[in-house]
DNA sequence: GAGAAATTACCCCAAACGAGTGATTGACGC
DNA sequence: GCGTCAATCACTCGTTTGGGGTAATTTCTC
């Protein structure tokens, strides 16, 4: 932000952890913690006006979840990382975080070296993680079922750019028949009876 | 596959680099490598059709590229794992292969010692990355900007499950002219002129 | 070599859609 | 208090779409 120190803000509601990571944190050279919060709403609050670098997150918070107030801080704050706090490796859970916009995440028992090492990681563009958590996160990308015949979605690929079924016929060297042929074929197939529908179906199963 | 040996088939169409980690993989108790194939061609024909567990495939290969071919396997071959070779850590491609389905990439210049640790780790379900890596995936989940409104969006979201725009105005109890305008203001939001593409954006950008 | 699936092609018709234009209301900001 | 914008409602017109059939050819599979 300012110099080369990271500053950092906690949030956390057990006081013992809070206290104990805002020590370590805060008195460690090249490290900042100056402010540290107990629940959700007061970070929701202040966090948006704040100098910081690196948010850690505690993910069982009362009231909202650490994972929802991430949701919403990272959408005003693209520039914050989050990292969040739990204290066991629940695959769930930590999944959820990286989707809402956490980029790493630590276990409360992580020793202070290794901590800061984390914080410095993440803030220098990285997202240290097991390897089954990247295992489960890559996973997500995965196709499911396709369906379709070759032809069936090169059609919905072009219909889903928007184009309309004489342009498919022209793209493809086939009549337009053809292609309505094929397309009430994808919507059998997907069973919906719309583009709008297939198109969302398609794309959610990864089909396109 | 049958015993707890981890069975491997190698894609590399460098003939020095395929026979050096066929020697140093078949040599290594709990690891056996059999197959070993110069181009994605015969590795496609070949490999849907032998117990294998674990892939390793050159990224860059003549003809297909190991993307191709990884994306066209694990369709088919849904237990095997994939891990890319790769020269250096070039981070699209990387990013593409997990995409396409990998579990994992290697570079070349790795140690003989890491790179069964490695193979050992993405057959136990593992997917071990570089944290840059890593980073580069989770960012792929994040949420751009919506320019809809809420309406806007609420509408798009029940257009995307198929539903008509009468439809839509009975459930959100507008009237089907109401409806309309929403839609045109979404098409011109999004700079779309239909429904289809409408979708197919917003899906894209995480709108819906 | 039989049967299934995919690909190609055609017809009719009613319903839905997209584009154009216009208007009113109520919040919010400056 | 004035402009902007979201949200609401309204009408017309020509085009596109989706559902109903039918059917030939090629390609894949068993």
């Amino acid at each position: 932000m300012l110099s080369d120190t990271i500053h950092i803000a906690l949030v956390e509601d057990d006081n013992e952890i809070r206290q104990t990571l805002h020590l370590i944190i805060d008195g460690s050279a090249g490290f900042s913690c100056k402010y540290a919060f107990p629940d959700g709403e007061s970070a929701l609050a202040s966090i948006p006006n704040l100098p910081v670098d690196v948010v850690l997150m505690d993910i069982d918070l009362p009231g909202k979840s650490g994972i929802e107030v991430t949701r919403i801080l990272k959408q005003q704050c693209k520039n914050i990382d989050f990292i969040m706090l739990t204290v066991q490796s629940d695959d769930d859970s930590i999944f959820e975080s990286l989707c809402a916009g956490a980029s790493g995440y630590l276990l409360k028992d992580t020793n202070p070296a290794d901590l800061l090492l984390h914080i410095k990681e993440v803030f220098d563009g990285g997202s240290p993680m097991s390897s089954q958590i990247a295992r489960r996160i890559i996973n997500s990308f995965r196709i499911i079922e396709n369906p379709l015949s070759e032809r069936e979605t090169e059609v919905l690929k072009i219909l889903s750019k928007g184009f309309n079924y004489k342009d498919v016929a022209n793209q493809l060297f086939l009549s337009p028949h053809t292609v309505k042929t094929h397309i009430k074929n994808i919507y059998s197939k997907l069973h919906v009876n719309n583009r709008a529908e297939a198109i969302y179906k398609a794309i959610k199963q990864k089909l396109i």
